[in-house]
DNA sequence: TGCAATATAGTCACATATGACTATACATAC
DNA sequence: GTATGTATAGTCATATGTGACTATATTGCA
């Protein structure tokens, strides 16, 4: 739901390709948002079947043809229903990612803190990404600025688990 | 793979089938780490066939039969090294649930805050099962925590939205 | 007693998502 | 001048994940 959210809002402000709108996530959205070429292709195609976008073939030089995209009416009206809706909503966010964290006490410190050092560096640098992006004109600072206060919060937790297991 | 992890993990303490397995997950970890029934009876396929596991079959009354799984040796190392890569690795969580804030200014705010209003009551309701949920024995309390520690970050930030978007 | 709901245990067809791939153009270095 | 990389544009086979379903037993309760 959230991805065809997604791929509406951005041809509101222009009409666009599958290849641009893949740029646009890739460059203006941070890591937090994935929505890879693939599926974005496969929406475009959903969609206009779905009569929410129309599309014109355009042959830019030799290039390969590209279907360029917009949207109808009937595309603004789901958009506006997506977006209360998905406003209305909450889903948690998938966290399966951090169930190593239960079996911490299966390592020795010796072992686990290196890996934790690693994972740390590894947050910090999504951060440091992050907040770079954010800088650059064209994010979407709302978006950007989830992450970023996400981000933080994931280094804070990460640090109380670190000195949990020092101390242990 | 934190799939794997997580299944070997609980297999670690004791044999298990797939229905407890699926049991232990839905009781003991929250709503943010999402491993569906099915999912869970391919990976024990899988881990079986890899050596990972062995199994019983057992009849018990009439109900159907069922496999009991119980951790190898191969099960036992394949878990270590799973464990150590993924304490060392960090990957972002996917936030495209959240993208709808980015459009927020589509909307004015007579029709945008009684949805932030809702959304808000979700993730409250959600964040006090945690609480709940961690009080609970057997409950994951590092995995549990964890979920509390994002979960109050995400209302502190909602709130935040909620207030620019009053204040706009 | 009868019947609706829930617990037990798992399968399967289908939906969704991803990496690897095709193909061309252009720039850059060697 | 030719090999190497990367930007453009998109497809497709395969991997992954999910809801709906089967089938039986047990419990609650009207």
């Amino acid at each position: 739901m959230e991805d065809k959210l997604l791929v509406l809002g951005l041809l509101m402000s222009s009409e666009m390709h599958g290849y641009q709108i893949n740029e646009m996530i890739e460059m203006h959205l941070g890591t937090g948002i994935q929505l890879k070429k693939s599926l974005i292709y496969k929406l475009l195609g959903k969609m206009a079947d779905d009569g929410w976008l129309t599309f014109t073939e355009e042959k830019a030089g030799k290039r390969p043809t590209r279907r360029v995209y917009a949207i109808t009416a009937r595309g603004k009206e789901a958009f506006q229903q997506l977006l209360l809706d998905s406003l209305a909503d909450y889903r948690p966010v998938d966290l399966l990612g951090h169930v190593a964290e239960g079996y911490l006490d299966m390592l020795p410190p010796e072992l686990s803190l290196p890996r934790l050092e690693q994972r740390r560096q590894k947050l910090v640098a999504l951060l440091q990404e992050t907040l770079d992006l954010g800088t650059h004109p064209g994010s979407q600072q709302f978006v950007i600025g989830h992450q970023i206060h996400h981000l933080k919060s994931e280094l804070t937790w990460l640090d109380g688990v670190i000195k949990t297991v020092k101390e242990s």
